[in-house]
DNA sequence: TTATAATCGTTGCAAATGCATCGATGTCAA
DNA sequence: TTGACATCGATGCATTTGCAACGATTATAA
């Protein structure tokens, strides 16, 4: 991301052209899924890359162990629906997990589908490891936001807030 | 999607951050890394399934044709450097859309290591499809923000604009 | 009860992805 | 000019991903 080096800048309107429709009117940077997009895997990297140099964790695996850990007993379809995670992403993140000691799966006796995850003293331990970056970060955030992370929290639960149906 | 049914709802707002273990005192909906992905997800599922469902239309595709069919003769990695995509990512999505016939590749003559990406009358024609879905979602997405789009933009781009490297 | 449907978590599989590397081309300094 | 190095786009490869199954379990209704 922005390193143009030969690249002339933008002409950005120079597309006479024939059909008189959408060909040049469109721009990425007005389009606000685009730029949400965009802002998002930058900040998301930028964490991801310490997670992944320092311990060894993926996203996925960051945002199982950040749940499993404030949520008690968790099951895969929770994550699921509270961690906007594909199920079959959150149960192989939390295998891994499993796999690397710092998570256990038990079985839910009211509910034998259900699997209750939680962490191993392992996990606890990374989890304390973890979360002091993971709060260092945020406030390097919110010190680039600054008075405007309010109306960009605001804006946040607005935005995803789909009061109806985009028309298909 | 967003089924809750047996869980709990979640706490939301009670973090004490005794700090002391980390183990049970953040909150990944406060963490705005967090937050940004899954909305940022979720708007762009919302049109990638329009385009996908109507144009057979990748995310990755839509943004090389977009960029192309606005900045006239571009390259791969002026796709890379403008677009945040992987360089591979952005040479495979071209190459897909060539091999549907909407998009051209010449050799750039001041430059042969250069592609030339141009759309053919094809992608010309699918762009004028496609534009006015986008425009109509950015509305949308407009009404959802109302007073606080402007406020937004502006957030955005203070948070992804990183003024230093976070601490490795 | 029994039959049918729904839900949970896992997994097979094809496609997509990230990374490293390659060949081709270009740049620059000696 | 030559040689070392950089850049562009493509690709091999291992991993990850999304989706559609599946078996196991539970819920619902006949």
């Amino acid at each position: 991301m922005t390193a143009p080096r030969n690249t002339p800048p933008p002409p950005a309107a120079d597309l006479g052209k024939a059909s008189a429709a959408a060909s040049q009117s469109f721009d990425l940077a007005g389009f606000t899924a685009y730029r949400l997009a965009v802002a998002a895997q930058s900040l998301s990297e930028e964490l991801a890359r310490q997670y992944r140099d320092r311990f060894g964790i993926s996203i996925p695996d960051w945002r199982v162990l950040v749940h499993v850990s404030t949520g008690g007993d968790i099951s895969v379809r929770d994550i699921e629906a509270r961690v906007a995670m594909e199920k079959s992403k959150a149960s192989r993140a939390a295998s891994r997990l499993v796999a690397r000691g710092l998570l256990q799966k038990h079985v839910n006796d009211t509910d034998r589908r259900l699997v209750r995850l939680s962490l191993t003293p392992e996990g606890k331990a990374l989890m304390d490891a973890l979360l002091p970056v993971a709060e260092t970060y945020q406030r390097e955030i919110d010190a680039r936001l600054g008075p405007l992370k309010e109306a960009f929290e605001a804006a946040l639960d607005a935005v995803v807030a789909a009061p109806e149906k985009v028309p298909r």
